[in-house]
Order: C-alpha cells, then structure tokens, then sequence
DNA sequence: AGGGTAATGTACATATGTGTCAACATTGAA
DNA sequence: TTCAATGTTGACACATATGTACATTACCCT
C-alpha cells in the first residue's frame, strides 16, 4: 500500500495524498475524503498531512483542480478535431466517452455529487457544462444544422453521456459499442459509413463479430 | 420552523423526521442526515429521536423506501398510456420531466449520488433504471420500432433526463418547452403534430408566445 | 561529519457525531 | 383519577474527525 515512487526516500508527497484523495473521492465521495483514514491508507502520521497542506480545504481545492484540468478541454478539442462528415466528428467526441484518459466519467460524477453540497463546486460544474455544450453545438452548425436544432442536438449528446455516467453502468466494451451507429444515427441524423465506424473501432481496441 | 401538524399534543413524529430527512438529503447529500442537524431543526432533543427510529440506519432505509415508492412507478405508467402517434406517447413521459408529482428529479440526483458511496443503494438504483429502460423500450416497439432501435432510443430518451437532473440545472419553463418540438422529433423520428402539443403546452400550464 | 531543511510523530485541545439509560411529562382511556 | 402507553429530555460513554505546538528523525549537500 505503501507508495515509494518519490525519487527522495521521504514517503510522503503533495502528489501522494492528492492521489489518495482521488481514489477515495471517486470510491466514496466527498465526505469520504478525511486525512485521518487517507493517513491510515499510506501508512503516515495523520499531522504529516499538515506539512503538504494548510489544511483540508487545499486538499480539495487540489482535487478540483485536478478535475477541471482533466476534463474540461478534451471534449472541446475532440469536437474542433478534423472530420469530413457530421458522423465522423461525432465519433471524434465519442474517443471522449470510451478513452479514460480524455473524459474521467467516474471523476466527473463525483464532483456532480459534490456539488450537492457545495456551491462554489456547483458553479464550477455549471461552467464546465457551459463551454463543453458550446462546443458541441458550434460542431453541429460548423455541418450547416440550424441553430436550434444545433442546440437540441448538442444537449442530447452531452446529456446521455452524463446520464450514462450517472448510471454508474459497468458494461462490455462489446455491449457498448454495438450501440454506437444507433446513437449517430439519431444524433446525427446520419448513418456512418462503414470506413468510418471501423477506423472508430479500430483505435479503441474493439474487434467486431 | 415547528411542525405542530400533529393531532396529538406531541411534536415529534416518524413523520416529522422524515420529512426534515428528505430535505436535508435534497439540499446536501446523504451526509448531511445527521440526527443530530435534525433535532436543531425540528427543536426536539436529539435523543428523542430514538423513540421513532431504531437508528439512523433506520431513518436512511425511510428515505429509500419513499424514493422507491415515488419515483418508480410514474415513468413506466406515462410510458404505457394511450397515445395517437408514437410523438404523443413520447409527450406523455414528458409529462414525468416537467411535473413534480410525477417524478421527483431533486431526490432522484440525491439517491444517485448517494449511490456513490453505499452499494446497496446502487443496486436499488440499477434495479430502477433497469425497470425503467425496459418501460421505454416497450413503447418504442409498440409502435413498430425494431429492436435495436427502441434500445438506444429509450436509452437515450431515459439518459437525457438523467443527464438533465444531474446538471442541476434550473432553467425557465419556456425555455424547456422551446426545445421540447426538438427533442420529440430527435428521440422517435416524427415530429409533433400541433394540437399533440398544445395539449401537452396546456397541461403543463404554459402558453406559447 | 555535521548542519539545515524536509518530513514525521506525539501530545493536546476541541468539535461534532452516535447511541443508551434513567428520570420525567403528556395523553387518553379504564 | 389513576395508570399505562406514548413521548421528551439531560447526563453519560464513546467514536471519529480537525488542527496546533513541539520534539524528533531522515535526508542531502558541503
């Protein structure tokens, strides 16, 4: 359990407990997130906390940090991303829904959560919301869609993915991308053709069959 | 802040407490159910608490017991209601997004986050959608979908909604009902006849201008 | 080797929460 | 009006969390 990856031999680190708040947010929540039991996980004094941080609320404020740097910014790129049909620059913003390291969805619930409980968060998430959905509706009308059409469709495809994400589904990368030139269909309006949907497959590791 | 809705001369009650759980779950999350919080707000000795409830574990169990009872139930009836074209049917879950009574979005985000850090909530919650899926499914085929489209067009029907609750959003009723044409006609391919939406525009108390 | 800084630990003060118990108050019905 | 059921309370015991002060140890560089 013990982390040595520092190149110092000290054991803790600013990353160390940053990283265990992290695991400890998407496991449990907020509220979960207690020096005291994150000081039992890495085998430290509770107060050693203390020299890495002022006090718990920095910790946090490094978890939001963490999140908005992570998230944020990866849809807007995938949806200015290069495509040559509607269908295609949608599966460009789908990378985000099935690449870990674009969209971290169990992070994103988690500060959805947190934001129940807290406005500063709250306003945060609405931001975020903000620029990811302007985004996704400056793609739909740069293919010539109206404007309120843009906006309808922009909702919905962020929208199911945030309520997947609520779902909280455990499911077969099989299971999920059977569903996939449905889902372009009816955000689109479109039918992908078949080159396009492979080379989708292809870069998410999934053999169809 | 007293509740003395009672007929009997005392002040507490099962229900008394339960309903101050029910709000402090809606407004904060399922950590902030604390005994303790209550009794302050109800103006009851914390301890008297006890005469109603075995435990907090027991008062949580209360507040699933009412989510389950009113949140699960309403979209499948909506869903299998009499409906013209399949858009009407789709205007009649609809009625489950805009009508409170019907579906309770506020507790509805609260037990999904609170799914977070409790599995058996999560397995209440995946019980739920699961049950609710299935409803939408249905009507899909009912009329005369295939399959696999009524599959990923109740997921995205239910999704959308469950993305929208999760935004916490809290916008204008015009501003839901512009979209609502837009919406229809993304979701079952058809769009809206008028007079299927003036009925809907109608019950739902809002005149178009 | 030794001094300074970085990191850790011990002890303390304080806050907030849970649950039990025995004593007390209120109500309605015999 | 008395009595039992129903409700209410404060005192107690305990657990878990935060944060500060200070002593101690580990590390690294000169």
């Amino acid at each position: 359990m013990d982390q040595a990856l520092n190149d110092t031999g000290w054991r803790g680190s600013q990353e160390g407990w940053l990283e265990a708040a992290y695991h400890s947010l998407l496991d449990s929540g907020v509220d979960s997130v207690k020096i005291l039991p994150l000081a039992k996980r890495l085998n430290l004094s509770r107060t050693s906390f203390y020299w890495f941080f002022k006090d718990r609320e920095e910790l946090l404020a490094g978890l939001v940090a963490r999140w908005r740097d992570k998230n944020t910014g990866n849809i807007i790129k995938q949806s200015e991303a290069y495509a040559e049909s509607l269908a295609e620059a949608m599966l460009n913003v789908f990378d985000c829904w099935l690449n870990n390291d674009l969209f971290d969805a169990r992070f994103e619930f988690a500060v959805r959560s947190w934001a129940l409980q807290s406005d500063e968060i709250l306003a945060e998430v609405r931001q975020a919301d903000q620029l990811r959905l302007d985004a996704l509706k400056r793609m739909f009308i740069r293919f010539g869609l109206p404007e309120a059409t843009s906006d309808v469709r922009a909702r919905t495809t962020y929208l199911v993915q945030i309520g997947y994400i609520s779902m909280q589904a455990r499911e077969e990368l099989a299971v999920r991308m059977k569903r996939i030139p449905e889902y372009i269909a009816i955000y689109t309006g479109e039918v992908p053709q078949q080159r396009e949907l492979d080379r989708f497959f292809s870069r998410h590791g999934y053999r169809p069959g």
